[in-house]
DNA sequence: CTGAAAGCGCTAACAG
DNA sequence: CTGTTAGCGCTTTCAG
C-alpha cells in the first residue's frame, strides 16, 4: 500500500552486478558493451519493469525537453483540433510529445500555460495568441534558440514565425459570391472580441468585396457573438432590421453553426450564407453550405514543419506563412436576393 | 547566436549575494525570508528572466511530476476533444498539465505514448484503450499508488477504474424509438474494428430492441466503416439491398455523418435515421436528427474526478461508472416506414 | 570494454 | 532568518 519506490538505474546495475553507468550505455546505445553484459541488463531491466526517468536524463543533458508546448484557445473545437492533430502527425517521427493547454482566449491563462511550458523547458512553443497577450517575455528565449510559432494569428511584441489563413482574401472571395449572385444587403457575423486578428482580417475582406462592388459599407449589419447561442440571436437580430440583409457571412466556424441553425429554426430559406471554414455536414444542408475552407490539416504542418527547422538551425529572418482557402461552392450562397418574403 | 545558457537558481542567488536555498525559499515561500531579502530577490529573478526548472524540482522532490498522461485516439474527433477539454477543466486549479497524444486506435501507438508519458512520471495516466492492446503491464505503476482510468471502454489486463457511455441502454433506446414508429427492417451502421467495445455493445443494444419486439435479427443490416467515406458507402451499400431498411442506426459520429451524408447526396429523405453521439447542426437538418446524445463533458469530469481522487489516496475497489445517454427526438426518427418509394 | 567520480538544477535536512 | 551539505536519477568525463 506504501507506494513502492521505483526501480532506478543503480537498482538495475545492482542487480546484474554492474554499474550504473554500463546500464546507461547499454540503454543508449551509447559506448561499447559486451554482448553478455548487455543480455544480461536488459534481462534485469524487464524483469524490475524498469523505465529511465526522462526528466533526470534531461536535467543532466541540459538540452531542452522532448516536448513541446502548444496553447490553443479551445481543445473542443474542431478546427483547433485538427491543426493539433496535424502537428502531432509531423512531430512525431522525430519523438516529440505534446504538452497542451487551452487559454479560453484568455491572456492570463495563456500566460500561465507557456511560463509552466516554458519551466518544462519545451524544446518549442506554439501558441495562438490570445488578443490583449504580449508576447515580449519570450523574447529572451528566442533569442536563446527557442522556437516559438503563433498559430492562426500573429502575436504581440515577438518577432517570429507564424501560421495563418488567407483571412482576407478568402473572406473577400466569399462575399464576393454573395454579391455575385445579386445580393447587396449582406450581413456580417463575426466572433468576439472585436479586435480579434481573424475578425478583422475577414471583415475587411468583406467590407474590400463590398467596395469593389460599390456597396456602401452599412454598419447595422455587421454583428459579434461569442458562441452559437449569441450568433442565433445575432442572425436573429439582423433579420429583424428594418432593412434585413437578404445575405449573411459567418466569419468562422462557430458563427457558421449559430446562423445555420437559427435559419432553420425560423424556417428562412430564402437568406443566403457563405461561411468562413468549413463545417461537418455542410453538404447535408439545404440548401448545402458554401464554404471558405481552410486547410488546417496544412496549418498544422505548416506550423510543424517551420518549428522543426529553426530545431535544426534555421536562423533565416522570421516569416509570416498564409495558408490559402479555397472557395467551396455548395448551394447556399445562390439563394434568390429578392428579400424576405414572409416573416 | 550560440544558445544562452538559462539561468539558474545559483545565478540569482550569486546575483543578490545570497544562497541557492534562500532563492528556492522565497520562490517556493518555503520557510522564513526577511522581507528585504525577498525583496531583492525577486528583483533578480525578474531581471535575470529566471524560470525554476520544474523537471530538475520534481527529480529532487521525488513524487511523481504535475503532469497527466492523456492517450485518445483522435484529438481532430469533436467527442474525444469534448472530453479532453472537461478533463482539463477539472484538474485545471490543481495545477496540472496535460501532456496529450492521438493512438489511431493502434496498441502500438499507445504503448509508446504510455511508456512515454512514465518516463516522464506522470502523476495520473488516462487512457481511451485501443483495441488489442493489453494493458497488464501497468500493474506495478497502479500497484504503486499510480491513478490510471480508462476512458470510453474498458482496458484489458488491469483491474482499474473506467468511464464509459450507457452504451447498450442507449442504443437499445435509439433503436427503439425507430421501432416504435413503425420500422421493422433497421439497419446498424458501426465503426471498425467490430471486436471495439463501444461497437459490440451499440450493436448488442440494438439486437436487444429488435429483440423485444420481436423482429428477427438480420446480419444482412450490419456494415461497418472506418470513417465517413466508409460510412457512406456502407449506406448504400445498404440501401441498395433487395429487401432494403427503411432506417438506419449510426453507430457513433463519424457513421452518422457519414449515412446523413449519402442519404442527402441521393436525396432519401424516407429513410429514418437516429445516431448514437450528438453531432453539430443536427438540429439544422431536414428533417433535424435524432440522436442518443452522450454527455462528454461528465464523461471528462467523472474521469478527472475519479483519478483526482485516487491520488488523494482514495483505494477503494476499481469501479466502472457509466454516464447515461440521452435521447434527444428531433424528428429523423420518425420518418415513414412505409419502405423505399423509389431507387 | 568497464567503472569511479563529479555534476546537471534543485530541495531536504540539518545546522547555526 | 540564513547557509551548508547531501543527494534525487541520470550522464559526462576521465581513468582504468
Amino acid at each position: 500500500m506504501a507506494a513502492k519506490r521505483r526501480p532506478t538505474l543503480a537498482d538495475v546495475a545492482r542487480e546484474v552486478g554492474v554499474s550504473a553507468k554500463t546500464v546507461s550505455r547499454v540503454l543508449n546505445e551509447d559506448g561499447p558493451v559486451s554482448a553478455e553484459t548487455r543480455e544480461q541488463v536488459l534481462a534485469a531491466v524487464a524483469k524490475l519493469g524498469f523505465q529511465p526517468n526522462l526528466m533526470a536524463r534531461n536535467i543532466r543533458v541540459g538540452g531542452p525537453d522532448t516536448t513541446i508546448g502548444l496553447v490553443i484557445p479551445d481543445l473542443a473545437n474542431p478546427f483547433f483540433g485538427a491543426v493539433a492533430r496535424s502537428i502531432e502527425d509531423t512531430v512525431r517521427d522525430r519523438g516529440l510529445t505534446l504538452l497542451m493547454g487551452s487559454s479560453a482566449d484568455d491572456p492570463d491563462r495563456e500566460r500561465s500555460l507557456t511560463d509552466k511550458f516554458l519551466a518544462r523547458r519545451v524544446s518549442i512553443l506554439m501558441v495562438v495568441p490570445s488578443v490583449g497577450a504580449d508576447h515580449s517575455h519570450l523574447k529572451p528565449h528566442r533569442a536563446a534558440g527557442l522556437p516559438v510559432v503563433f498559430i492562426d494569428r500573429p502575436g504581440a511584441g515577438l518577432a517570429t514565425d507564424s501560421v495563418v489563413s488567407s483571412n482576407r482574401d478568402g473572406s473577400h472571395e466569399g462575399v464576393a459570391h454573395l454579391i455575385a449572385h445579386g445580393h447587396r444587403r449582406i450581413g456580417f457575423i463575426g466572433d468576439l472580441p472585436t479586435k480579434l486578428y481573424t475578425r478583422r482580417e475577414r471583415l475587411a475582406g468583406y467590407r474590400s468585396a463590398l467596395g469593389d462592388a460599390d456597396i456602401p459599407y452599412d454598419r447595422s449589419l455587421v454583428a459579434s457573438a461569442h458562441d452559437q447561442r449569441g450568433a442565433e440571436a445575432a442572425t436573429s437580430k439582423l433579420l429583424g432590421l428594418a432593412d434585413p440583409p437578404t445575405a449573411l457571412f459567418a466569419g468562422n466556424n462557430i458563427m457558421a453553426l449559430g446562423i445555420v441553425a437559427e435559419l432553420a429554426r425560423s424556417k428562412r430559406k430564402d437568406v443566403a450564407v457563405v461561411a468562413f471554414d468549413d463545417v461537418s455536414l455542410a453538404e447535408a444542408l439545404e440548401p448545402a453550405l458554401t464554404v471558405v475552407a481552410q486547410d488546417p490539416e496544412e496549418i498544422g504542418r505548416t506550423v510543424a514543419a517551420t518549428a522543426l527547422a529553426r530545431l535544426d538551425g534555421d536562423r533565416s529572418r522570421a516569416r509570416t506563412v498564409t495558408v490559402p482557402t479555397r472557395l467551396i461552392v455548395r448551394g447556399s450562397g445562390e439563394q434568390p436576393a429578392s428579400g424576405a418574403r414572409e416573416a
